[in-house]
DNA sequence: ATAGGGTTAG
């Protein structure tokens, strides 16, 4: 035993001033020696000492005390690239084990371009690379969104014969996932014969990286009953995101309830991205008393709360809050403005929301970008100011994207503005920004105005371009999983008992004075055919759904992909009082929530 | 003998 306390030094251990030449000590225990004298250093000025003393010991030319130079060097915190390229460089025959160092560290340094550099220079010289050479690289690929290069060292990968390390799968399938290719990420992982917990999370971060939420809360399912570990903080991260997109509020509770056993202290990230699911999935009040509670808050977590209370309606209140951030010292930044003036936006307050437009720019410095633009039509387009909001965007220092067009496109048609609809359009068109939803918009105002003609050039366009109308759907949550109901649904298993209840809330609804409003329906059919097609809308099929499946006075919660039209809110105000119910109607753009017969809009949208 | 993967919120 007392022959190996040499290698751990002890408080009285402290290394000689010159090497120990004794010949008792082997080569072993020198090369041990420069590696604790290597790993005490703690900053530059250290390391460039143990260097010296290496280099005066004679041990800069032994290939093990060489390469540690340069790991230490070029992979601690206080290192520097630069000193340990100029090591490197000096070392006589670099190895495998030196390149991949230099690649590692040149990714620590995210200088992803130089790590693929030394990767190609390691071939070029025939060093063979190993196992270990490949995860970085990939990591280098992803970052830089090199989707071909990618392929290509994958390759290599593959006829080295690496393809079943571990590592350096899940290397891959995160590097798939950053550049979209998500299929690529999926082959991967199915093929892996051993998943570790990182596999997991890379899988699930690919499927969020993209939008497909769903298929996000699918593979998380699968983890849970495929693998026996505790869910990581980070996974569930992205789960509760998964969730507030899809409006999964059981699910979003039950990963609250998970982080609640598993996590001891749900840090800042954590809890805004549970605000955000609860005031996503439309329990505004659940997302407020996390907020309230939290100890600390940053400018995310601010503007998750702010815009919440924006999308819900709630105006004053978001602008309250965004004073208590000033007043807590918190800097704004431009993304919580952008929820500032939604908030002004969706609650109508015009005269706010100029003077916080005004306010951004003076008090604090921010440059507005076109989202804060966008706002500003928004606001003026919904009160109705649509000649004012015209002139807004062509008074605009930067060019208007097709947001900032689609918002005076879609105040237009609200307000049943053809001239300028067609101008918004004219730009959108121009913009060429692929979005069926643009045409439908013009091509329903022209058929409101009987202008068939019009109606017909513009469904020729789009067939043309080969855009086609995104279909309407209702997604609502019955025993923690999701129905998804498209309008004139046929396909759900239990269609059948939905049109039943259709047709008995039609019943009811016509006692309370309801009349269906077929002036939306915009198809050249008789008034029968119209009322047909307003019944079958896939917002109430989803509401009928919800009233069998769910217990008396329970709330129902809808989310759907557009907007609603009015029908289906007068129709859901007078279920609201019929069957007791309050019932959350989450559209592209805010909230509705229907109690007692009244919409929490007001019906300003 | 030294080493590698996933990392989350607006």
């Amino acid at each position: 035993m007392t022959g190996t306390s040499v290698l751990k030094p002890t408080k009285f251990f402290s290394p000689p001033a010159d090497p120990p030449q004794s010949p008792e000590l082997s080569l072993r225990l020198k090369e041990q020696e420069c590696l604790s004298l290597l790993k005490k250093c703690k900053n530059l000025e250290e390391f460039k000492q143990a260097h010296a003393q290496i280099v005066k010991w004679g041990f800069f030319w032994n290939s093990f005390c060489a390469s540690n130079l340069v790991v230490a060097c070029a992979l601690s915190d206080w290192g520097s690239m630069d000193y340990a390229c100029s090591i490197f460089q000096q070392i006589d025959e670099p190895g495998t084990f030196d390149f991949n160092t230099m690649i590692r560290a040149h990714v620590k340094d995210m200088n992803f371009e130089e790590a693929l550099f030394f990767y190609y220079e390691m071939l070029e010289r025939g060093i063979e690379p190993d196992n270990f050479t490949y995860p970085s690289l990939f990591k280098a690929c992803a970052w830089l969104q090199a989707q071909e290069e990618g392929m290509q060292i994958h390759g290599h990968a593959f006829k080295l014969g690496f393809e079943n390390d571990l590592y350096v799968q899940n290397s891959l399938i995160n590097m798939y996932g950053k550049c979209g290719e998500i299929k690529h990420s999926c082959a991967v992982f199915e093929q892996m014969d051993e998943k570790s917990v990182a596999s997991w999370s890379a899988i699930i971060a690919a499927h969020a990286s993209v939008g497909m939420w769903y298929e996000c809360l699918m593979i998380f399912g699968n983890m849970s009953s495929e693998g026996c570990w505790r869910p990581e903080e980070s996974t569930l991260v992205t789960v509760l995101s998964a969730c507030a997109y899809l409006g999964a509020l059981d699910l979003g509770k039950c990963t609250q309830g998970s982080l609640l056993r598993n996590i001891s202290e749900l840090n800042v990230i954590v809890q805004t991205s549970l605000i955000d699911m609860y005031v996503k999935c439309g329990c505004l009040e659940k997302g407020l008393s996390v907020f309230r509670k939290m100890a600390k808050r940053n400018q995310m977590s601010y503007t998750v709360i702010i815009s919440g209370l924006a999308t819900h309606g709630h105006g004053e209140e978001a602008l309250r809050i965004f004073l208590e951030m000033l007043e807590e010292g918190l800097d704004p930044d431009d993304v919580v403005y952008v929820g500032v003036l939604s908030a002004c936006s969706h609650a109508g307050l015009i005269h706010e929301g100029f003077q916080f437009f005004d306010r951004l720019k003076s008090e604090h410095g921010i440059k507005p970008t076109v989202q804060h633009y966008g706002c500003m039509v928004d606001l003026m387009g919904k009160a109705g100011m649509i000649d004012e909001a015209l002139e807004f965007i062509k008074s605009m220092p930067i060019k208007p994207n097709d947001v900032v067009w689609r918002s005076l496109l879609s105040a237009c048609r609200v307000h049943c503005n053809l001239e300028i609809a067609e101008i918004a359009a004219k730009h959108l068109f121009q913009l060429n920004s692929q979005n069926p939803g643009d045409y439908v918009i013009l091509s329903n105002m022209y058929a409101r105005a009987q202008r068939w003609q019009e109606v017909a050039k513009i469904r020729v366009e789009m067939a043309r371009k080969g855009l086609h109308q995104v279909p309407g759907y209702s997604l609502v949550e019955v025993g923690r999983r999701i129905h998804k109901f498209v309008s004139q649904d046929t396909s759900h298993h239990q269609c059948e008992s939905v049109y039943e209840m259709i047709h008995q809330m039609e019943w009811q609804l016509k006692f309370e004075g309801y009349s269906p409003d077929t002036s939306h329906v915009l198809l050249d059919v008789d008034e029968e055919e119209k009322r047909q097609r307003l019944k079958g809308h896939c917002q109430k099929l989803a509401i009928a759904f919800a009233l069998i499946h769910t217990s008396q006075g329970s709330p129902v919660r809808i989310t759907r992909n557009l907007r609603m039209c009015n029908d289906c809110h007068t129709y859901t105000k007078l279920i609201s009082i019929i069957y007791e119910r309050e019932i959350t109607v989450r559209d592209r753009n805010q909230f509705h929530h229907f109690k007692d017969g009244t919409c929490s809009c007001r019906d300003y949208w």
